[in-house]
DNA sequence: ACGCATTACTGATACGCATAAACGACGTGC
DNA sequence: GCACGTCGTTTATGCGTATCAGTAATGCGT
């Protein structure tokens, strides 16, 4: 027998790569346990189903692959298992902002937990940002298919690549409500009975007559909280009808503190804005009331069906309900998990925290 | 010839995975461009060196790769050739936090920018949190090797590990001092120069007894504060020494009013904290100048070490520096890429940036 | 003593890609 | 007209692991 020193080096790998000392492979393991590389991965894979290992052998593998310092390679064992244990985060913005409050942020937090808990890790695609590699190309979507599925966040997704990835049974979801794409798997946040809650919360504080501020803009959040706050009304067997709901495309402009004035005149006692990215409807709300010479909770009663703007956190706590931004994101990631293992499961709608706030309290007549 | 209805299958992949109409291949494309396997590979990895294709032939492949969505998979192409543009991002601690002032966010900001500017996709490696899957089993650090590089942020770094990717020529960068480990690339922060910048503001502005509150730990963060402190004292001529360090496991404790008050009288006319993750230094000094009944910069003069605690932000500003953490993030990605590349690049400290805020004054006799 | 399970393991192969080597077709020089 | 180079492409092979299909070796019933 002769001394094989065949190294490992056929190959002309980058010269940039060179001098690697490898570390051992699941072969050298073999070579030393006396076995072969099968009952290695067999051994160390742990599976108890199918094939049979003495405790003998079992043993003499795990003592090898401990004295060797063996880590397995999880590019291989990606290639072999055909999944890489990869989801996707694809936002259309950049998905780091500067500005954390209006950011996708708190749903990461989410996302990022329970894609843990499940063991997937997480890549992040970034739509906008960048201008390096691929980034804003048209292709720039397809990128995402390194992933074994993909989470998409923000309105602008691009319905047409999304429509292509459902029918080629890429695992997709958004995060956010969707309904006009066919087959589009999402999950949001239960706006309708949220608001009818915050309504009821009136309600039973006494309010007779309420007014819903909104801006003039049908997305899916904006009906839904409309809904839930004539849902509410209807349920605390107050007056509904259109004149309970104030929709202008220009609250700031429109809501004048005459208008407020009148309002107050006619009975009404509380307000409820819906919220906005922009924030517009409570900043107006907020703003004629002040312009009034008013004050909140003495003489009406404020609401916000949502979380307050930036600017306007530090303010006296809204009453109104807080969006589970983590939860979400945590829902999520458990149906893409889901339709990455195949199943054709479903998430139901998360539920909104009520937060009892500081602008609410009994109407004037009654306090 | 006989049709081969043979699709792909003929192995028992998880009953999990089935159902995918999965991903198209290198070889399917080839089929569609009517060319071969390698052929597409060479199209796509774009080398111009070597061997030559013709016009023709490549937009064909291009255009069947564009039809068909085809997305290289990242495993198959690390393994084959040891590279996929996947920069692994590894923190110890969750990397959103529910916490956004005092976690990584601000670095990856830069990082993405950085990363994506260089046609590198993020992977994000979540280690501790979770108590999922694979989550602090210690191979759990191994996953990054299905990346190009990895980038780790946290103290908590376990040494044995890194130690092991180091010596097994896997491209490592931390982000933060790490001198312990020898061979562990790392990109840091200039804390030194900046402490000594802020003792050297104070100086200037009159005061002759300073004195730097710090907690018990021995981070290089809060030795380099406290080298660039005392370097500072130096540079103005200031009494340094042992008593010029207000050292405490518990600031918050032992920091009393009283405490203060007795400074005071010995001619101790402003304090800095260091910056740590709780704060706790510059929160007991705030807190006591508070009990004490003192008023800042009137009574005496506060600096803080680098960047406020996320409640104290709206409080008046600080005067310090601020850690220039997307740089620092950019700054980290920079020196990883040339250490995939192969390079021995070496990235010099990043400067902070001098704040100077509103908490300091010329000393009370002076004013 | 023979068939038939069962146990304990090995050999071979595929995962998807990159790349060295081989190859045919086509000039070009002499 | 023949060796030789060049161009464009294909063939073959390996990366490290998982798994399936085998194959000895042993046990067991009849």
């Amino acid at each position: 027998m002769v001394e094989q020193p065949k190294k490992r080096s056929r190959r002309g790998r980058t010269p940039a790569a060179a001098g690697r000392t490898s570390r051992p492979r699941q072969a050298e393991v073999a070579r030393l346990a006396g076995v072969s590389q099968a009952t290695v991965s067999l051994v160390l894979s742990d599976k108890t189903q199918g094939s049979a290992i003495s405790d003998e052998t079992r043993q003499r593998v795990l003592d090898a692959a401990r004295s060797l310092g063996y880590v397995p390679d999880p590019a291989a064992q990606r290639l072999a298992a055909a999944r890489n244990n990869l989801l996707g985060v694809f936002s259309f913005t950049a998905t780091f902002p500067t500005d954390v409050q209006h950011s996708y942020y708190p749903f990461l937090v989410g996302v990022e937990q329970e894609a843990a808990a499940r063991g997937y890790d997480l890549v992040l695609f970034t739509g906008s940002s960048s201008g390096g590699a691929g980034a804003s190309r048209p292709d720039a979507l397809s990128r995402v298919r390194l992933a074994d599925g993909c989470l998409f966040l923000g309105r602008h997704a691009p319905v047409a690549e999304l429509k292509r990835m459902v029918a080629d049974g890429f695992p997709v979801v958004h995060l956010g409500r969707r309904d006009e794409l066919e087959g589009l798997p999402w999950v949001g946040a239960d706006y309708v009975s949220a608001s009818g809650e915050v309504v009821g919360h009136l309600a039973a504080l006494g309010h007779r007559r309420i007014v819903l501020v909104r801006e003039d803009d049908d997305a899916p959040a904006s009906t839904d909280r409309q809904q839930g706050f004539l849902e509410g009304l209807e349920a605390a067997r107050l007056p509904g009808g259109p004149e309970a709901v104030f929709r202008s495309a220009d609250p700031e402009g429109d809501l004048t503190p005459e208008r407020l004035r009148h309002w107050l005149a006619e009975g009404v006692t509380a307000f409820v804005a819906e919220e906005t990215d922009t924030g517009a409807a409570w900043h107006a709300l907020c703003r004629a009331v002040d312009a009034a010479g008013l004050t909140c909770p003495d003489d009406l009663s404020l609401a916000l069906l949502g979380s307050p703007p930036g600017d306007l956190v530090a303010s006296p706590q809204a009453t109104g309900f807080d969006i589970p931004r983590p939860e979400l994101g945590a829902a999520a990631v458990r149906l893409l998990a889901a339709r990455v293992a195949g199943e054709e499961a479903d998430e139901p709608l998360v539920a909104c925290v009520f937060r009892p706030g500081t602008t609410t309290g009994r109407p004037p007549e009654q306090r």
